[in-house]
DNA sequence: CGCTTTCTGGACACAAGTGTCTAGACAGCG
DNA sequence: CGCTGTCTAGACACTTGTGTCCAGAAAGCG
């Protein structure tokens, strides 16, 4: 339950340096409230009237810090790709004994909002329906992704050609999941978890990473 | 190739009754005109000053129609439930030889855009993230769909609990894959209806059956 | 101290959106 | 014909949002 729930503001955060001088908001203070507001509320508003009168700062100070609105959108797409496409990508190419352990990883990325941000994911998606040249960079995100996933299923040993379908199989349903919003019990989604690997990878999971996963899974405090 | 593509407008569509006297455009003009929009960008993009300036008309006609913005959006949802809820209940219940041909008009009801309007679908679930009230709305259509489905199962044999599971898997996953937006070649898609419906119901399918299906989908002209 | 750099507040101009009000155009009907 | 009910255009007031400009506050430095 240790949900630490780290202020938004820099401000309001004990760890960090506090501000020197005549600054209320920094540069990162901007985009944490803008990615909050993306998710929450779409793209289109992300407003710069709004989230400073969130952070009880002018709007001048927006202007201090980006050139306008569009940089401020093309600051919330990196950090969209350095924390959601980047994790995938490392989760998918750690180290695991076995095929079903490496999907565990990759199951562990999801599961963790540190690690992997959905809402965020769908925010984002839902904003390239509505713009074209975002609809390339969502593309290449998942391109990018589903390459990761291939590159895991050849490390084990998987043909070319298999390891591209599972690849596809396993992250398509990972996100469809999520799509839905689908709201069960975290001890019913466990007891699924064995059947799943069994129809992902083909192979017989071993009970002891699973029970190592079921640990991990109690660890986050997740309902 | 028929795509008919009828005109939004009234005033536009010849197989109508000529508009009489002063008017311009109807209440489902309005209503078709807004539904484009919610599809294409999202309800906060309803607007009537924009609703107004595409169908060449001076908002004032929008407030003889409607009492305010709120009504229309109401408006919105009825047609949304009548378009995609009641289309899926009426191809559930459905007669058919057997489960696997049942299923196989679910299917239908989702492939053809004139029956379930996907991007209408996804639209109006993007609005409820952003609205509560919606949201009952939409989990109270996800429950009569599903229920419906239940239904189709039950009507085949099948035990309620077995009937409940079976018609999650079949809803999730049809919906999951539009979420998605995957966009594969339909000769493609059709070569894994066989698979999916051993998967679906258990039972081996009829080549027959699978034939005709194949013929409906060609029929629809989509690629 | 005085000067510079960094950051903020407030005013201005402008655009787009909602809702209200009034005048008037058109068809139907006595 | 004139009257009535139906529908539309245009003006008005108000709100919310963007981007620009300029004055000024606070810390750092010679």
């Amino acid at each position: 339950m240790a949900e630490d729930t780290s202020p938004l503001l820099h401000r309001d955060d004990p760890d960090r340096e506090p501000l020197t001088g005549h600054t209320k908001v920094t540069r990162g203070d901007w985009v944490r409230m803008a990615r909050n507001t993306l998710v929450q509320d779409g793209a289109a508003q992300v407003k710069i009237l709004t989230l400073a009168e969130r952070m009880a700062v002018s709007r001048s100070s927006f202007y201090w810090y980006f050139r306008n609105r569009e940089e401020l959108l093309q600051a919330l797409l990196s950090d969209w790709e350095a924390r959601n496409t980047a994790q995938v990508q490392a989760h998918c190419a750690l180290p695991a004994a076995t095929i079903n352990e490496a999907v565990l990883n990759f199951f562990r990325c999801f599961l963790d909002p540190e690690r992997f941000d959905r809402g965020l994911d769908f925010a984002v998606r839902e904003w390239a329906r509505r713009d074209e040249r975002l609809r390339a960079r969502v593309d290449a995100a998942d391109a990018a992704r589903i390459e990761a996933v291939t590159a895991m299923f050849a490390r084990y040993g998987f043909e070319v050609a298999e390891a591209d379908a599972r690849a596809r199989i396993l992250y398509f349903m990972q996100l469809g999941y999520h799509a839905l919003d689908v709201r069960e019990g975290m001890d019913t989604r466990l007891s699924r978890v064995g059947p799943y690997l069994k129809g992902f990878t083909g192979q017989d999971v071993d009970p002891q990473a699973l029970a190592r996963f079921a640990r991990d899974v109690e660890a986050l405090g997740l309902t």
